[in-house]
DNA sequence: CCGGCTCCTTGATGTAGGTCAATGCCGGCC
DNA sequence: GGCCGGCATTGACCTACATCAAGGAGCCGG
């Protein structure tokens, strides 16, 4: 059985998928009841590890672009990745940060909708779409979940919409804090002080600012005791329940 | 049986389900193809029939709330909805119109994430959601076709995302025109002129723009050639290539 | 036919955030 | 340890769109 060691992909080079060696490692997957093998019993899930690989990619590595044919579907299993569209000119929309337990790849169409990058080092389960979706009709529990998953994604994306069309650039950033900390909290993870690995331009293709805004509006909020930047892309919410009024626009 | 005439609700009264009599009107119904029930051989959508029942709304009636718990999902038959979201200050972002055959009150929590309203009259089916999710158990042809629908309307909430982050208001309106056009031709309607039922304010909080700036961008667009504007809200496409590659942002 | 809605359009002016241009900061690498 | 390159910050200025403020146009009811 081929085994490559793919622990360290170039940034230049594409994804390479390693076959699973030995008994399946979903048993032991940590962030297991955020994917969609939650719903699975150990038999069935002997059955999703038969068609999964792996693949891991280091920070600024892409791993599809838009319009590629859309073959697999990916679960993140650790670091951060970004989806994002372009226009011809280059002005670019981050439609999403996704985070361990996260989904991506999901297209009604055969193409892929957006293109999808490696923010920090990042490890992901991943399906052969075909595959999953034969998988899906002897488990319809799988596809609830999908349907259960795309609903949530689907809510989070009008919420956005709200943001883009409707919010100031500090409610933006304010409601961008709280969304980064909620995530860091459902995954047990430390909620303030929160890390912020992307860059500011990112931020700003995310919020629909450009990276000044941005970095003037971290300004802004620091001078107003709202938050501490700290080393390493931390950022203390010092004052919560400030930001979460400044997010809901009070 | 209750048989209540709601073809013409009070805009200020609350939307009443009228049950249906006799044998099931889906038989006839000329947008099956576009609807969740697209999938289902004759008995099974008896089934469906079975705990179906009708909606009217006239133009500007509410159909709910967002917070409201979610005890209905329904398919649009004719007319046109907005949902929107609103901010406390009363700032608003229409998160999408809907047209026959559409599906809304997909929600994984309890209560709406949005509120819906009537643009047009139109009329609805409405489900009862426990009875529907019952239903999908044993169709689960009925739930791959929610996720289906869910998966283009997640790939249609990125699209507008770009739209609301990264493009300008000419791009912005002439990508809202196209959109009501192919969509019109899908349902075998004339793409030209289409019909623009909503208001300004309707489309601005669409858009991410005013009133204001929606009707100077519909002016300079017809001062270009681009479009004309015609009695009860239709608009010629005059040129719709350079429409398209307005919108597209080139 | 007229008055009073509501919605749309147009004009004058204001401003949040974009653009352009330094400068600062940090981390890697010779 | 000092240079270099990428990212963040800050400042000065600009502009697309918002805001404020009049009109105008259709439409309905009397």
């Amino acid at each position: 059985m081929a085994v490559f060691d793919v622990t360290h992909v170039s940034s230049l080079t594409p994804a390479v998928p390693r076959d699973e060696a030995g008994p399946s490692p979903c048993s032991a997957c940590k962030i297991r009841n955020l994917t969609i093998c939650a719903p699975l019993n150990d038999v069935e899930q002997a059955q999703m590890a038969a068609i999964v690989s792996h693949v891991e990619l280091e920070g600024g590595a892409p791993l599809f672009d838009e319009g590629e044919p859309a073959e697999h579907v990916y679960n993140v299993t650790s670091g951060t990745l970004k989806i994002y569209k372009l226009l011809p000119d280059g002005r670019r929309q981050v439609t999403g940060f996704l985070l361990a337990g996260d989904f991506l790849g999901l297209a009604n169409e055969d193409d892929y909708a957006y293109s999808a990058e490696a923010v920090t080092h990042c490890s992901l389960c991943r399906f052969p779409r075909r595959k999953l979706e034969i998988l899906m009709q002897r488990f319809p529990k799988v596809e609830q979940r999908l349907l259960s998953i795309a609903s949530n994604e689907l809510a989070a994306a009008q919420e956005q919409m709200l943001l883009l069309g409707r919010k100031t650039a500090r409610e933006k950033i304010a409601s961008f804090l709280l969304l980064l900390a909620n995530r860091a909290r459902q995954r047990g993870m430390n909620d303030s002080p929160v890390s912020v690995p992307m860059s500011r331009t990112d931020i700003g293709d995310f919020l629909g600012l450009t990276t000044e805004t941005v970095s003037r509006t971290f300004t802004q909020l620091k001078q107003s005791n709202l938050i501490r930047l700290l080393p390493n892309g931390m950022v203390e919410l010092s004052a919560r329940e400030d930001l979460e009024d400044i997010a809901g626009g009070f």
